[in-house]
DNA sequence: AATACGGGGAC
DNA sequence: GTCCCAGTATT
């Protein structure tokens, strides 16, 4: 009964928002923008990242690539240089590929529709929602976190949001809210009240224009809005890296399984169901094997235990540093000879940085 | 329908 | 510690 559409309601939803939203001005960088390029670039920063997180990066990148065809033009380590640390690497590369295809299928021009927006990799339904506003004034709803929010609470949608029907329901309300006179208008308006005025945790409810007619409010569950089916398990894995050393060189390797960090670099790793390790354990390695061998390292040093959580993983890792007699003989593109200066140009995984800021 | 995929900030 | 963030791709 609550889900149920009320058009007086949603006639004051939107009139009340687009009044909060001229009240409350929220400046930022592609605010206004009209190149579709940069509102692209700017979204996909923006996926799953806090705006003040994501906004650096932006800037480094709109300075860097200022246009689609720079952005095609570059080497695809330098683009995951820029994105270091911004995590979800996937997003380096799908943004690399839709600007080649652009810069090279599309003679640099962006589709014009919602349908070939989100036919573009790395562009959802949220992305092409966005784009297609902001940039083509098209009638497309986005909905993202704050959406959810605002649309459980203000409207009482209990249905879970990470479930196939929460999809499609969010969706609906939240095509059928859309201001078609002013999509982009009503969409930065309707994310910028998630994140300033009905944020996750404490609310301004006290000074919400929306109080009056809002669901959660009425009955007391603001803190309970929007309901969350899934939780998820983390899994636990224990790292060792070798590092092997020789006359100033690192021997470095590029992330290219179907695994975490894809296209960064860290070192040759041999990961282990226990915490700890011992020398033997190492030397029994089949890595130690293919890049030690008989090359019985001059000395060693274990570091202390780096720990780091991601998504659906926590790392614990531990350095092995080697100091290596003989030079690598090497038959491997897997494997990179670097100076210890040169470091500053590959993308490391945070962990791998952070031992390196103590190397 | 579930799961994988980073990192940081707020509490 | 937990939760969430201008989500998407894959299985």
């Amino acid at each position: 009964m609550e889900n149920n559409w009320d058009p007086g309601l949603a006639g004051q939803f939107t009139a009340r928002l687009l009044e909060w939203k001229d009240a409350t001005p929220r400046p930022m960088p592609w605010k206004g923008v009209r190149d579709p390029y940069l509102i692209w670039l700017s979204e996909i920063i923006l996926q799953q990242t806090r705006v003040e997180q994501g906004l650096p990066y932006f800037e480094r990148f709109r300075a860097r690539f200022p246009t689609v065809e720079s952005l095609a033009a570059a080497p695809d380590d330098e683009v995951f240089k820029l994105w270091e640390g911004l995590g979800y690497y996937s997003r380096a590369r799908n943004l690399l590929e839709t600007a080649r295809y652009i810069a090279g299928e599309r003679g640099g021009k962006f589709p014009e529709t919602y349908e070939g927006i989100k036919a573009m990799k790395g562009i959802g339904p949220y992305t092409a929602a966005a784009v297609a506003s902001f940039a083509f004034d098209l009638p497309h709803a986005v909905v993202d976190g704050n959406v959810y929010r605002v649309l459980a609470r203000v409207f009482g949608l209990v249905t879970p949001v990470d479930s196939t029907d929460g999809k499609r329901l969010f969706s609906e309300w939240a095509q059928k809210l859309l201001d078609i006179a002013a999509p982009g208008v009503y969409n930065q308006a309707i994310m910028d009240f998630g994140a300033i005025q009905c944020k996750p945790a404490s609310p301004a409810c006290g000074q919400c224009p929306m109080q009056s007619f809002c669901r959660a409010n009425q009955t007391g569950k603001v803190d309970e809005l929007p309901v969350k089916a899934r939780r998820l398990a983390k899994r636990v894995r224990y790292f060792h890296y070798l590092v092997l050393r020789y006359e100033g060189k690192l021997l470095l390797r590029k992330r290219t399984a179907k695994d975490i960090w894809q296209h960064l670099y860290d070192f040759p790793l041999v990961e282990s169901e226990q915490k700890e390790m011992d020398l033997a354990q190492l030397q029994a390695s089949p890595a130690w094997k293919t890049l030690v061998g008989k090359n019985s390292p001059m000395l060693f040093h274990c570091s202390q235990s780096f720990q780091q959580t991601l998504s659906h993983q926590h790392i614990i890792a531990r350095f092995w540093e080697f100091d290596l007699p003989d030079p690598w003989v090497l038959d491997d593109a897997e494997y990179i000879v670097e100076e210890r200066e040169n470091l500053t140009k590959f993308a490391f995984p945070k962990i791998v940085d952070w031992y390196l800021k103590k190397l």
